[in-house]
DNA sequence: CGCCGTAACGGAGGCTGCCTCCGGCAGTAT
DNA sequence: ATACTGCCGGAGGCAGCCTCCGTTACGGCG
């Protein structure tokens, strides 16, 4: 969650702010996973029982609300990078990773466009996380390779766009299963047949 | 049932109309190229010099305009579709076919995504064409199958999907040049190396 | 050539959503 | 008590969508 309280809060947010805040979190946590990353904040507000103003001071802008959101798995993903980075063999390791990223852009609707959007604006509130997750991918792209694993051609842009695009793939057909890992296995495995890890009989 | 219609029942629209009509088709076509799909409607009626009105009339809906700007390319699509249907070797047909489906969903910024969100409502302006397109994709994919040039497994929905997913993908970075190719053939050969018609010296 | 029916026009206005700004209220300290 | 200040809420300005309806003027007809 949010950084440890001081030991002697100089100035405690006051309890009431406090309240308004993990209930505006909450609303949007809900909203966004309802209707996509693009919902009515004005309606996020009232449903926290909460008047717009006060949610424009908590999170000055759309992506800054969904900064804190998503901040616990955005420590997740550090983490899982930095593990396969040390793991074997390099192209799951590789793989693996893709998998991650695009399970993480699949959360909310919309949530693929905004990262990529946000890799294009520097003072974005997003824009260091979204760095960060595009540089991981960089390393482990490059060991894969090396490994002879992946196409040597292939940035690590390129990548990152086409997890993300995996990803709004699967958000287009609505109300049905995660189509995510489907389209990631195409991609991987590229469209003809018999390229694969597949063994024919 | 009122005024029983002559003959003839469409009158020619009056010569005014008919210039309001084009300007506002190249207007809405600039507009398209330089801000993407969702550009402003009364912008593109004032660059007319026409009321708002008068472009709601003549298109109701943004699909409607988008639609009469798109009625050659989906002809050319549909005639290119016809002739892949016969051409050999049926994988190399599909390929072909994705590289187009896929240019035209790049022609502007939010045309893939409209075109998904158009197949699933049947009451969309633009449904029938993108229907049609679907369906010489089914074709050409199950030919490609038969050929056994393409994975068995992997539905038409899922090949349109994806040719509409590279073209997102290229929208992503914009100000540079055209990736729609370069991301459908990683898409077509997968991402690992030595699978595809590459040949190693 | 002038009249009139009606196709065509245009923009005001209602709605939704974004975001800012500021007057007021309520804990806290003196 | 009183003053201080963090916190609140929503009014209001802006932009975009779309509808509705009073007005304009085209062009066929007498």
């Amino acid at each position: 969650m949010m950084t440890a309280e001081p030991r002697v809060p100089r100035r405690p947010m006051r309890s009431h702010a406090r309240r308004n805040y993990e209930h505006l979190l909450a609303q949007a946590r809900a909203a966004f996973a309802e209707q996509g990353i693009n919902a009515s904040l004005e309606d996020i507000a009232r449903a926290a029982g909460v008047g717009i103003g006060t949610l424009y001071r908590h999170f000055p802008t759309r992506q800054a609300l969904l900064e804190v959101l998503l901040h616990d798995s955005f420590n997740d993903l550090e983490t899982q990078a930095r593990n396969l980075i040390k793991a074997d063999p390099p192209g799951e390791a590789l793989a693996s990773w893709l998998r991650i990223l695009a399970a993480h852009a699949a959360t909310y609707r919309g949530l693929a466009e905004a990262l990529m959007s946000t890799l294009r604006d520097e003072r974005s509130a997003l824009y260091a996380s979204c760095q960060a997750l595009h540089a991981a991918g960089d390393q482990l792209l490059a060991r894969a390779q090396e490994a002879g694993e992946a196409r040597a051609d292939l940035d690590s842009w390129e990548l990152f766009t086409l997890a993300n695009a995996m990803a709004w793939a699967s958000e287009q057909r609505p109300g049905t299963a995660d189509h995510t890992d489907r389209f990631l296995s195409l991609l991987y495995e590229g469209l003809r047949p018999g390229m694969s890890h597949t063994i024919s009989p």
